[in-house]
DNA sequence: TGTACATCAGTGAACGCGCGTTCACTGATGTAC
DNA sequence: TGTACATCAGTGAACGCGCGTTCACTGATGTAC
């Protein structure tokens, strides 16, 4: 191959971030080269930078992508559940805490996969800047699946403190969802891998329940 | 220096585990490299086989004594609480879940700090039975700072029951810790990263009066 | 206790290998006429 | 529409470098007498 046309070129660039999406996830930033993202693309290393300025780069390209699929399956998810938050929540936590997602990284979610990668890169790196966007994306559509906010007569809480609990509550599901993948794939193989996510799977599906007991009774 | 004695070579042996205790959790544990580890422990790298058969098994020594480690850290505070249950657990969460914490993982604790690394590892390898050895220490160690079970005069929910519920407990809590710092570390430098900490330790110190709450509206 | 010598902890050069990145080259693509 | 040619996407060898591991060597340690 000496030349390709602009589309090809383009199809070329688009398969070479998603390979990179698909590894790094997989292996970890460090864990898979240039040479091995360009070769799961059908291409040869040497054209790699015809693309991309660097690595570094690349990692930033490939996270973005991991997280705006990763997004867009969650979105599709919740609109499947027909404005039904409780079925929606379901949905996301089940097939998230699954042995399917615990067994396939590189197909799964990038805050998951990522996260020790990235918290080990320096500030400038741009990995950062797109996992930390990546990151609140996922919280935000995370937040449509909360319980939906009890109407009450007279405004109180008022609204801004509503909203910081509630931003504080999906802040702490979404840690429960991260802890509890990374270490079932750290553990698996062993009995307390399944338990890890049955464990997070029951609590963050009672919620809601305990989220309604908790108003009654502060009520 | 061309031999050392037995006792000396004893306090290599010890430096060079402490060394790669710290510097896997720093860097991940291909993050590092022999002859890193060898020089921070103050030796040349050539005499690292002489101590041990392979880098993956320092790695199983590492992680180990990092779990052991943090494990004589959490037990010295829950001593420190003199019996008080909640003390203990507002001691090791606030410590936990801290921007000092946050910002030196190479001191910190290692389910943390190497979970994806450990995930990564193939079956075989020797770091992960010592991983999960390490995280069912802290667990037990964990579960130490239960809320007291509450004195029922019928035994219902019979022992067992209650003990799983316990179990799953604090599954859901260790997987809170580690979801948490582990993503406030990937996010640091941005406010979210002190609102992950702040809302998993609000969650995580309130989960007995929460336990105390669903008692009442259950029982 | 003193001496002779085998042992072996640590050194540093070297092994083959893979890394990120560069670059001279190829030849189909895209364009100017 | 056809032709001449400049452009540039992709190739593959090569760059310097660091990796995990090996090994011949050094010389103080530890031991046998």
């Amino acid at each position: 191959m000496a030349r390709a046309s602009r589309a090809v070129a383009d199809q070329h660039r688009t398969a070479i971030e998603q390979a990179s999406a698909r590894l790094f996830r997989q292996h970890g930033l460090h864990g898979v080269s240039v040479a091995q993202v360009m070769a799961d693309a059908g291409l040869t290393h040497g054209g790699f930078y015809g693309h991309f300025a660097s690595k570094d780069e690349l990692a930033a390209v490939g996270c973005a992508l991991a997280f705006a699929d990763s997004n867009a399956r969650w979105e599709r998810k919740i609109t499947l559940a027909e404005g039904d938050r409780r079925a929606a929540r379901r949905s996301l936590v089940t097939s998230y805490l699954s042995e399917v997602h615990r067994d396939a990284p590189g197909h799964g979610c990038p805050a998951s996969a990522l996260v020790t990668d990235v918290a080990r890169e320096p500030a400038g790196k741009p990995v950062r800047q797109a996992y930390l966007d990546g990151i609140k994306q996922l919280l935000a559509t995370w937040q449509a699946t909360a319980p939906a906010p009890v109407p009450v007569p007279v405004p109180v809480p008022p609204a801004d403190h509503a909203d910081k609990a509630a931003q504080q509550t999906a802040l702490v599901e979404l840690a429960t969802l991260v802890g509890a993948i990374t270490l079932a794939r750290a553990t698996a193989g062993d009995a307390i891998s399944d338990d890890i996510l049955d464990a997070a799977r029951t609590w963050l599906l009672d919620a809601e329940a305990r989220a309604g007991v908790a108003t009654d009774a502060t009520a």
